[in-house]
DNA sequence: CATGAATGAGAGTTCATTCAT
DNA sequence: GATGAATGAACTCTCATTCAT
């Protein structure tokens, strides 16, 4: 029974991810939320009380299943460089995709809170890309960088164009150059 | 004199400036403006009829002063590793103080208004660090690199980090990393 | 039970009539119905739009029950004088009672919308009076008379006393002269 | 040196005749009087106190000069049946032209003040009628009619047809039924 | 007198939030 | 739990009106 509950939950952050991407977070309302969901005024109101607290949960869900995690593979010995292409590959694509970005509505949410609550997933995203640099380097496929000044351009370059992205059009060079980039400073050239 | 007027507007842009630089685009009302400069809400809206109207007399603004133009000190054949230098420096400054960066309500506003109106931003920006970085090539001060990945790095690493500083707490050595790494890539060093 | 809204529709919809007639159509604003109805602005806006959508379902209402039809009568064979007797007391009886006539609000609300909205109540009342006009000629009970030149005077006759009389004080006799101006015109004398 | 103000006033009156005639009394305000006659708000001002003086003093003037008056004509001893084709053919002309009328206006406007300020109207329209039709009968060149009932019609329909026509469109037919009625009425016919 | 910037009251409209059913 | 009508606060915008210049 509790059953359905949860899965009204699951529905409901389901359906206004597309919004708080599209929109940012100040712009949504719970009316749209409603009207996305198809539930009425109260029904919404029973399983969240804001649209904070939608956005929180949405976050929270984000946060647990991160698709770049790249633990696994180097649990399995894969090679760095390979750990790397397919690492980039995705980054390209979410480059490309930013409309599905949650990055303005989090911009915007952070503004309306207080404290830290941004600090994970910097780490995170910290910690996942220097395990695997410091991977690379140990099993000497990669060159022995500054990486906390590598691993700071990669997030960030990152995350400026998927926000610049989304108000300029942007072409398939910039996103290569980023990743192009990338792979410049850690592989070593076969000369 | 007619210039009253002109004075007023002046003055609503300069205080309405700090209010989209802290809150964003969506969150600053008129009421908000009309608090800050003092004004009636009709006197406001005889000035400008909107916050757009208004956003965009600032950005309008922004464009024609561009404190970090290069084309004065190129001119005056300054070296380019001196030029970089003073960019980096007030690229760093920035960097450390993104409360006074539009850039939140810049992402905002283009998500109000249709078309690339944000696209002369990036030109301009992309043509400054182009002709700087050809510049110093021609004069051989800066390594032969690939003039358009590392303009890419630059400014949107640059952009990342003045958008996510907003919302983490970030050390000085995140933003030294940025200027470090650019130093790095167009440096030729004296060994 | 979704019938509490179609009360309230019902509800606001009586609560306004007086307004609009006393008024007109352009003085009467939302606020105004909201204190006539006891709604709440945002309660009334959850039924109508502004008072443009509630003057329209009040013409329809009224359009749907049209007091002052004949079809019944002649259907029963009934002696268009009687007939004309019983449509000239009606007449009268709202010429001496313009403060309750919409006649102002609908010249407001032309104005305020584009194409020709209201020809339909002139269609309906040209029809009304033609077809009895015509019945009593059949009937040889009225006089051959031009049937479209006594409609247009009965009908315009009738609009120009309702909206003067709103402004002006007007005796009897003028209703008087008006409803035996049109009984001279049909009726035929008995010498 | 006065003769100014007084020019600034004709101006006035002349310049917000139309935007009465054409949208009614309360939809007019002094900022689309203003730009309408090119004055500045303080100008205008210190001429009228609101739109209710202006239309007070265009009414005042309309009355002075009415262009329907048959004095003279009756002065002259012009043929009764004369004066009222050239009558009729004026009426008929202001009917098709209703856009130019301040009818509207004048049931707004009598709406917004207390008394009978209207009557005065009607009065002057009723004794210039009355005095032509008794002058008429006197020349036995019209029917001995019921003399306020005819001035009735003539009146009401008049005016009925003018407002409805503002909304409906209405065709040349409609208004010579009225005219023909009228001559109808009055006319001896040579048989 | 004329100007036009400024005031401030008030209308329109939208939503977060509540609550009787 | 869900519904959706209703509340009320907040915002946008428009003018009548004033007043320093």
């Amino acid at each position: 029974m509790g059953n359905k509950k949860e899965q009204t939950r699951e529905m409901i952050l389901e359906a206004s991810y597309p919004l708080f991407a599209k929109d940012g977070f100040n712009k949504i309302t719970m009316k749209d939320i409603c009207e996305a969901t198809g539930l009425s005024r109260g029904g919404l109101y029973s399983h969240f009380s804001g649209t904070g607290e939608i956005f929180e949960a949405i976050l929270s869900k984000l946060n647990e299943k991160d698709e770049m995690d790249f633990q696994k593979e180097m649990d399995e010995k894969m090679p760095a460089p390979e750990i790397l292409e397919r690492a980039l590959r995705l980054m390209k694509y979410e480059m490309k995709h930013s409309e599905d970005s949650l990055s303005l509505a989090m911009y915007e949410y952070a503004g309306t809170v207080s404290g830290d609550v941004m600090g994970q997933f910097t780490e995170a995203g910290e910690k996942k890309w220097t395990d695997l640099i410091n991977y690379g380097i140990r099993r000497k496929e990669f060159k022995r960088v500054d990486v906390h000044e590598i691993v700071s351009i990669i997030l960030y370059a990152y995350q400026g164009v998927r926000m610049w992205s989304r108000i300029v059009s942007m072409t398939d060079s910039t996103f290569r150059a980023v990743t192009e980039h990338i792979k410049k400073q850690l592989l070593i050239e076969n000369s």
